[in-house]
This record gives C-alpha cells, structure tokens and sequence, in this order.
DNA sequence: AAGAAGATTAGAATGGCTCTAATATACCGT
DNA sequence: ACGGTATATTAGAGCCATTCTAATCTTCTT
C-alpha cells in the first residue's frame, strides 16, 4: 500500500464537508483543498481566487466567496477584519490570537496561552460574549 | 462674566487644531466642533457627514474623509476597524479597548485599565509593536 | 498685498463584496 | 438508473465605502 493518502487530501476534505452538511462540489472541494492542504492559512478572498486560477480550477468570484463564507457559518473558518478594505479568512479556528505586520499586510498566529487575560469585564446588559479579539499591530 | 466659554468650544478647538500643525479652516473647526463638543464618541464618516448636513454646515464628503484622516494622523482621533465595510474615528485616544454589538454596531468603551494583560509576548524578527487592540464582540 | 503652501470640492474612479436570476449539479426516493 | 427537488454555481450588474483628480479657493508668511 504505497501512499495511500497525503497529510491531507481529497478524501479528508471530503469528509470534512459532509460533516459540516456541506454538499462536496468541485468547487468547493478544491478550494478545500487549496485552504487546507497545508499548515494554518490567513486567506484573502482575492488571493484564493488566483491561486485557484493559477491552477486552471475553474470557478467564479462569487462561488469563492460564497464558499468562504459557507465555510466560516459551518465553523471551518474564522474569519478576521483587519482594516475597513478586505478580509481574512483564518484556517484556524482554535482560540488564538494575530501579530499584524502593517507593512506587508500579513498575519501570524499568537497561540491562545500565551497571553492571559486577566479580569475579563462583563458584557454590559447581560450580553453575552461571542468572540475576544487581540490583534497586535507591528511595524514589520 | 457669565459662560465665557462651554467645556469644549470653538476657542479650545482652535487651539487643537493649531498645537497639531493644521490650518483652523472653516470646515475642520465646524467638523472638530462636532466630534470633541461633548463626551467620547466612535463616529462613522458618513455619520459625521450627516450631521454636518443637518446643521447646515457646508461641507464635502472628501473634505470629512480627509479631515478625519489628517485628525488620526495628528493624533486627535484613533480610527477603529471591526468589519471589513467601514471605520470608526474614536476621540478616546487613550489606551483603550471596546465591546463591539453585532447586532447595533456600536462600540462601547472599556478602560484600559479593566483588562490586563499577562505576558504579551515579544514581536516577531524584532519588529516593534505600534498597537494592541482588544475586541469583544458580544451579541447585543 | 502678493506669493506659496495647503485645503476644499464635485465628480469620476476604485475595489471589495453582494445580488440577480438563469443554469447546472447533487441528493433522495423510487 | 430516473425523476424531482433542493442546493450550488455563474456572469455580470450593482452597491457602497473610500480615494483620486485637478480645478478652485483659503490661509499663512513676508
Ligand atoms: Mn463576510
Ligand atoms: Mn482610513
Ligand atoms: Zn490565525
Ligand atoms: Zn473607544
């Protein structure tokens, strides 16, 4: 049994959208693919585009961001706002927090443990907390 | 002498104005007079844009954006990002963080102080970190 | 008052994203 | 496999916050 399959493939991204009730198409499975075949990612709509053109995988804009989207509702993705023209969508969706690097516009990973909060406030009115963002800008 | 001047008047905001190298036209005085008059606030361009409007005071779309960009720059504002279609201009510009209402998608302030922070961990490659912000989304 | 630097403006342009509504595909029951 | 229904994809138009352009106007300095 020579290779059976890679760290991931098209079977496990297969998998991972039947689970989510995601309907595989070849859209969707190749932008999967593309998302998740390697380490964590923090993917521009735009970027996942080309790369997928790059490929001669044929899909629409729309269908990217619809797949991302659809992504990110069924919890496969995290997506991240940075700035007021565009958006990230994050492979990794433990809880964690981001250096930005403002020159270059990119995003590194700062595990979940290693900044602790100390004396979260409430919500006021009782709200409830969905999501705490730390994003650490850097002049790199 | 009776009410020489309010807490935050024309005067006060001349002076702003002038101590941050930026000329008190009639448009940036009338603008600054809208954001700093009373408490904090988190305004939208477009927010400020219309109550120039309603107060009759003549004044251009590109002329608030670039009024509130010169004011950031100078340091009087803090602009604010949280979804990728549009920013906020915070007159807080103290250390600060905020809660986000998804729902209304307004921002409250929390002081700086009432969170703390352990162990913020160094910038990558050297690189020195120019801002830490902190979000809590909550569903209100 | 005059020149230079800086600011304002209308309107066009940009860019990320969403919508529309027509077509295509996946899925389920038979 | 077939047919029917739900779901997905798509091209292109449209939307909306923001920025740009380049002409005009204002402020500042001398
Ligand atoms: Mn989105
Ligand atoms: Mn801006
Ligand atoms: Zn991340
Ligand atoms: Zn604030």
């Amino acid at each position: 049994m020579r290779q059976k399959k890679p760290s991931v493939g098209n079977g496990t991204v297969l998998e991972r959208l039947r689970a989510s009730g995601l309907r595989p198409t070849r859209q969707r499975l190749a932008l999967a693919k593309l998302l998740f075949a390697r380490g964590h990612r923090h993917a521009s709509a735009e970027q996942l585009f080309n790369e997928a053109k790059t490929q001669r995988i044929d899909v629409s804009l729309a269908t990217v961001y619809n797949a991302l989207h659809d992504f990110t509702a069924k919890g496969l993705l995290r997506e991240i706002s940075i700035d007021s023209g565009g958006s990230y969508f994050d492979t990794n969706t433990s809880y964690h927090h981001h250096f930005y690097f403002e020159r270059s516009g990119r995003l590194e990973d700062i595990a979940g443990d290693r900044i602790a909060i100390s004396a979260l406030p409430e919500a006021p009115g009782g709200a409830e907390i969905s999501r705490v963002d730390i994003i650490i800008r850097v002049n790199g």
